[in-house]
DNA sequence: TATGAATGAGTCTTCATTCAT
DNA sequence: CATGAATGAAGACTCATTCAT
């Protein structure tokens, strides 16, 4: 299956109130910030890309600081909730609930694909210039009732015992996103001539994960 | 076990040759690009934690891209080497050569580092500052015989068939890297109150991608 | 006759649009090129000379080199065409056509008074920082076709045998410039408590070459 | 005739002893400064000139401005003595005195090739770097005795009327020193495929000047 | 909304100069 | 004499930000 490049706003703009001049900024400036990192984008590259003048950047958002407010509380922090809401952690069985996880992750790379890079370098990690501004916006709860949930399943002997329960969501979002980020993301990727689709990326990471996680049963007496 | 902050030359500088200013410098420059990124650092921040001016900076390496050129090939390039080195691709059984690998990634994990948020942040991502320095120095030869090596396993039925060997070194990578590159990487990472060794950090994750790896046997029949 | 001090924008500046900045900018470089040279004048002092900041040269610049192309392309390269437009190669009598061009320059160094010194600093010699962008632009052929209408005059006998026709119109360029960019160009030029003015020099300057360039006609009662 | 390339001491340096550090730095710095500019030459561009550090350019001159003075005073300002001490004003016709003092300036510039760049960079023209060192060095008094002499000769009807007698030196200097700056200076001259040697351009040079000087005598024949 | 002109603060870089060795 | 290491001051250039229009 192959990926499109889903950047709708590019080349568009048929008329002018298409999209809002803010909203158009915003996606030029995620676009720009996953791309070049964000200490590395000007606000003169963020105003070209969104064919505007830097005066009109400080139009709608008053100051850097307040672009990078933005792309937290508008763009990055409802994908993380979007991952987390449609789970029942009363209900869902454990690996179905990962499985989920990982499913939800994977289509919004594919609608957000400058997610990997974006969380990556500027989420994640000490240092990223978004860093705060999204930890403090997310609920720790969902994670914690993962964890507790990723525990008991452990305690039942349905969960490989060796793994961390602390570290299991980090592992996670270690291996959906950085893959994604490592390589030309916009829209395929190449390796060894072959292309490997995100679907293929997908299968082998959501195979490797549930594997990954299976308890170390001794073989023959599982039911 | 927990980890000491394992920088001998923070704070020291006893004697003046005890490290050459080049050294120290380069030092500083590493510490600094993997806390705020390399954008975000300034010759003038790494003259300061060498507690020289800028002008030394440029004395010893005479421009920005001079230094970043100094980082990736006498302190990044020569890990990744390190890592592949004492594989043995003819003999090695194959979940001996990837428990290697992993153990190996943990072990430089401890003497550098910086390593997982330079790696994650700089060197893999598109637009990292460091990557195509680093990559145009590294040889491909190792990461494609070890693809190969697993698709062999693979067929022999010795591997979980749904993973793609293609993807397998980078997802190993990205397990290893993105975690440590996350947390308040430099002594210690507090999670819930528990603190998370290493050590723990190393067993969960290759507990996880080892039993990943393992073939999907129906079991009971396996030789 | 005296002569007025000719910068009609020096400390005039009543309405902003009179000139734009970039005029400005560009008449306060070329003062400041002509008085201190090319090399020893930074951009700060062209910003001080224009009332802006350095800021503004590299708006309007872009870059030092950039403002170098500028003073040369639309200062001094127009200047040189000017110089020989009006000359007929054809029908000039030689004569008449050699002071047409004296006469010309010296005009040109009236409403120009920073023309000698730059020409003679900065773009006839080696290592001048405006040479190479002055002489890749200005066309060889009128100074050919004077040096061929010179030869010919002089196989007709009427010009001075013992003068080089190649090197007559070097001549003639440093009889004007030098001896011009060589005094208190910017107002009058004192000398000996006397002041010479423009006039004196260029009638002193074509009186020596137009009787240079006469044959030397035996005379029969010179010694 | 060809122009030797006269630099005795470049290439040269046998014997480290062979000329001081101190007069090889002098050399060099010459050079350079003729070639590029004063202004334009760095410290360590000198050094480099003379195989020697930076440093050592400080422990011969200390300073900068010291080593312009050094430059005036022991290279430039004795060949200004040289041009005039021949000079007997008493008894030397005037015609022979001006033809001498052109020789003695060709002759010179075959021996210190940078003089006509530094002279008329340098040195005549308002903001030339070493122009108060050196004028402030040499007796204004040949000069006004020439320019005495001139005026005599030409009250006696010997010389042009319509020549200024202030001007004529400065005039002399013009077509000796700017001609010479304005080529590739350092061996020969190429125009238009002919190479002028020194010696065309100085029997041109003092052709035009003695013809020019010449009383512009009742001639009545001429058409 | 939108822009062009303008700026202050800061960044990289250069360079003359110093000094211990 | 000679140098390598070091620096302060200044240079070119960048960039977020402001503001009149």
């Amino acid at each position: 299956m192959s990926l499109r490049c889903p950047f709708p706003h590019v080349g568009r703009r048929s008329r002018k109130s298409d999209v809002s001049g803010r909203e158009e900024l915003l996606n030029a400036a995620i676009l720009l910030f996953a791309e070049r990192g964000v200490a590395n984008t000007t606000i003169a590259q963020i105003a070209a890309a969104g064919k505007v003048t830097p005066a009109m950047v400080h139009y709608w958002f008053d100051t850097r600081e307040n672009l990078y407010d933005a792309v937290a509380n508008e763009r990055i922090v409802p994908l993380i909730d979007a991952v987390w809401t449609p789970v029942n952690f009363e209900n869902d069985p454990i690996l179905d609930l990962v499985r989920g996880l990982m499913q939800r992750m994977y289509a919004m790379t594919i609608s957000t694909p400058w997610l990997p890079s974006l969380w990556s370098r500027e989420v994640i990690q000490m240092g990223g210039l978004l860093r705060e501004r999204v930890l403090s916006r997310i609920s720790p709860e969902p994670s914690l009732a993962f964890r507790q949930k990723i525990a008991q399943a452990q305690a039942r002997g349905e969960i490989n015992p060796d793994i961390e329960p602390e570290l299991l969501f980090t592992s996670m979002l270690s291996l959906v996103m950085l893959p994604q980020a490592s390589e030309s993301i916009w829209c395929q990727l190449h390796f060894n001539g072959r292309v490997l689709s995100t679907r293929q990326i997908e299968n082998h990471t959501i195979a490797l994960l549930m594997t990954g996680l299976r308890a170390n049963q001794p073989q023959g007496k599982q039911p």
